[in-house]
DNA sequence: GTCTATAATAGGATAGAC
DNA sequence: GTCTATCCTATTATAGAC
């Protein structure tokens, strides 16, 4: 076997550090030292793996990001299994994404960064859009009208954005899971 | 009648273009040349009343803004009149503060700026709470149970938030406003 | 209370060696 | 693919005149 040490950074390893940076501190205040400093790659290295520079890598962030929601929140909803245990293990998945509510959401963060590339903030909105329709589908599976469907969908993912952000403005994790509770009793009731 | 011409900015006045800034762009990336050209302030006339430069004003805007809520929707929560008039009243005031949802919410916009003084930060997460304690006390008024007014309270603050997000996020502003509704009816049904 | 001018630093980005 | 060294601009902040 051979000896590994500190192997070069894979692009998901950085994707994964740099999704964490902008989630947690917004994409303005993320300087290319705080990059340089989190992956442990000089500013040059992170010129060759994303050449359009901060904006390059919040565009990639944010199709890491979707990627990630589709593999793990989007087409398990899409699955053959009852709506009970799929809502369940998106509201699993859900609380881990978030640690708890201890970690922000890409999402929020990214809308409100107006000096991100406008591609990046499209791509993280288009996941709000995916989000709604896979739960809204789940539900029209189980007989809901679509319009219902599409609504209490809608109000789920709010549930979860609100929650996020009330927990850590109340500085109070509780906040979250009970909301995050609150909301799969309303998708299964 | 004097002349009026330009007048020098009040503190007000430039109080109110700050939280706009802040709370449309977040605090890291607003800066101040955005502020000189957003109040008609020189750099120099800004840390006269600023003294202590960006954290100051971020500061300022963070009391600024808790006493605004604490007038108008605060106090008239606390106020001797029916629950549904109160309620009412309250997501107006709301709706008319976000722009029917076209505007961020300074609390969101600051909570994800950890690179704003931890004092603007705890100020914009007291006022959370205030509003939670202020709409289960217009509940407790009416003979709610506290624990269940503090449960509906949180889930209508909760409600705001996200769907001030999740409507920018899908730009779609029908999604705060029927938000708005059922938060409503939630508290007065 | 506002301005012009300037300092000091941090930011994003590039060149070129290895 | 990573590094060191460097460039240029934007940024915060201050000094001092009016």
């Amino acid at each position: 076997m051979r000896a590994q040490t500190k192997h070069p950074a894979t692009r998901e390893e950085i994707l994964v550090t740099l999704f964490d940076l902008f989630r947690r501190s917004g994409y303005d205040a993320v300087s290319l030292a705080d990059i340089s400093e989190a992956t442990g790659l000089g500013k040059s290295s992170l010129y060759h793996h994303f050449p359009g520079g901060k904006p390059d890598m919040a565009e990639a962030v944010a199709e890491f990001a979707r990627d990630w929601m589709r593999e793990n929140i989007v087409d398990p909803l899409g699955a053959d299994a009852p709506l009970a245990r799929k809502i369940g293990a998106m509201m699993a998945a859900v609380e881990r994404m978030y640690d708890g509510g201890g970690a922000p959401c890409l999402i929020a963060s990214m809308m409100i960064s107006p000096s991100a590339s406008p591609k990046a903030i499209e791509t993280v909105g288009a996941i709000v859009g995916d989000w709604i329709d896979a739960i809204a589908g789940a539900m029209r599976r189980v007989g809901l009208p679509p319009g219902e469907a599409k609504k209490r969908a809608t109000a789920a993912v709010v549930a979860i954005q609100g929650g996020l952000i009330v927990a850590r403005a109340a500085r109070d994790e509780k906040i979250f899971t009970s909301t995050l509770k609150s909301a799969r009793e309303a998708l299964i009731g």
